[in-house]
DNA sequence: CTACGTGCAAACGGTTTGCAATTCC
DNA sequence: GGAATTGCAAACCGTTTGCACGTAG
């Protein structure tokens, strides 16, 4: 199935493809870098470079099989997830990492509301609450 | 007046902090980027080193007294405000750059409620919506 | 067979830092 | 005068890229 994805975006099923887009879909909180899925590769016995996995990755945001977040405060590593077409915003752990998905109707409409006061098209926005669960550890 | 804000933040007041300062102050869409900051000194005939302006902007921060974002959906370089205590969030211009500061009680509020729903405590948060104004050059 | 994909190492771009010279109080 | 600040150049770190080799179809 890894293989119809690939195949519609016009990639060859190779073997570092298959296994990073495996290594997304088992991810446990839905979010991994790059250097994150390079490193559990390599522990998982796997031949691959980090060039590779960027490329990879890279050509998989262009193909909307996944999207790059920018989470962290500050301009660290790029965070990679599986585009399952659902827009959503996200809460973010500053302790653990730990990141939970959401969507709520009420703020996307506000956002066009804002949009249209102050004559603004929008094309894309982000959104990122930054805290931590109160369950955590 | 800068000289207040430098002093309560136990830094020395120095040509270079007050310039910097300045920059901000008279900044036409209150956000500028460091390698903009330097430029433009330098072609006010300030002599200053790029390394200086980030050393500063960092202080600057670390004192409340500028705002560090990260717009530009990919990682390109930061841009700072100052920071008048005022949370907003902003729209950002794909074409132009053109920041607009917005702050909506709705969506604060709404916030709010969905951390809640998920034992989340917020400690930060941003929101950026990126697009064009209407009104654009 | 050949266009596409990969590994390696070097380049990149924004930002930070060690160090010696300079400046503020 | 002495601590804080600066400039310079080199280091950093995440990411990208040129190139020669390897591989899918």
């Amino acid at each position: 199935m890894s293989n119809i994805e690939l195949k519609n975006a016009g990639l060859k099923t190779t073997l570092p493809r298959v296994k990073i887009l495996d290594k997304l879909e088992k991810a446990e909180n839905h979010h991994m870098s790059a250097e994150t899925i390079y490193k559990e590769l390599l522990s998982d016995g796997e031949i691959i470079s980090l060039a590779t996995v960027y490329r990879v990755l890279t050509q998989f945001e262009a193909a909307n099989i996944v999207v790059r977040h920018h989470f962290g405060n500050d301009n660290t590593q790029a965070v990679f997830e599986l585009d399952h077409g659902d827009h959503h915003d996200h809460m973010v752990s500053l302790k653990t990492g730990k990141v939970v998905e959401f969507y709520d109707e009420i703020i996307e409409n506000r956002q066009k509301e804002l949009a249209k006061k102050y004559n603004f098209k929008i094309l894309d926005h982000s959104m990122v609450l930054y805290g931590e669960f109160f369950d955590e550890e």
